[in-house]
DNA sequence: GCCAACGTTGGC
DNA sequence: GCCAACGTTGGC
């Protein structure tokens, strides 16, 4: 059993529409770190804090489940989607995703701004300098302190 | 809108 | 394999 953060645009896909859709898959990541972790690491059940970036209240929003275990993300063949990448092949596919069952939302916003301030939390990657990561584990130390500040 | 950080691309 | 140029992320 791990535990995750994972980031979105509330623009593009916020807590608000995986609460409406119950399970979504996370398609569009188009990174190797990222998609690795997706790939290898996430099971079945792995609890998730979900995040939101580029946006007016930046932080951790609601939790959510992993519901079905990598497998390929069909829009990068799709000419039309966003995340195309012409460099996939259908035969050897370069991108992977994993659906997410919505679980809850926090009673408040997490901020980021707040995460910073906590010097329990200087090993968290998510407050590391030049973190671009979209997909993150956390570990049940930093998941546990986290969710105290709720 | 700016810009630091970092990933990717491609010439050599 | 090196590295400069370029693109993207994402906080501010």
């Amino acid at each position: 059993m791990q535990y995750w953060l994972m980031k979105t645009e509330p623009s593009e896909y916020s807590i608000d529409d995986l609460k409406r859709d119950k399970v979504e898959h996370w398609d569009g990541v188009r990174n190797y770190q990222a998609r690795n972790m997706m790939r290898a690491d996430m099971k079945k059940g792995d609890l998730a804090f979900l995040y939101h970036s580029n946006c007016d209240e930046i932080g951790i929003v609601g939790l959510m489940t992993v519901a079905r275990e990598g497998y390929v993300d069909h829009t990068a063949f799709d000419k039309k989607d966003k995340h195309y990448d012409p460099k996939s092949d259908k035969d050897n596919p370069r991108w992977i995703m994993v659906d997410v069952r919505y679980k809850r939302k926090l009673k408040r916003t997490i901020t980021l701004a707040e995460l910073k301030q906590h010097k329990k939390l200087v090993d968290f990657q998510l407050v590391q300098r030049g973190n671009r990561l979209s997909i993150m584990p956390v570990s049940k130390n930093d998941w546990d302190f986290i969710l105290t500040l709720e």
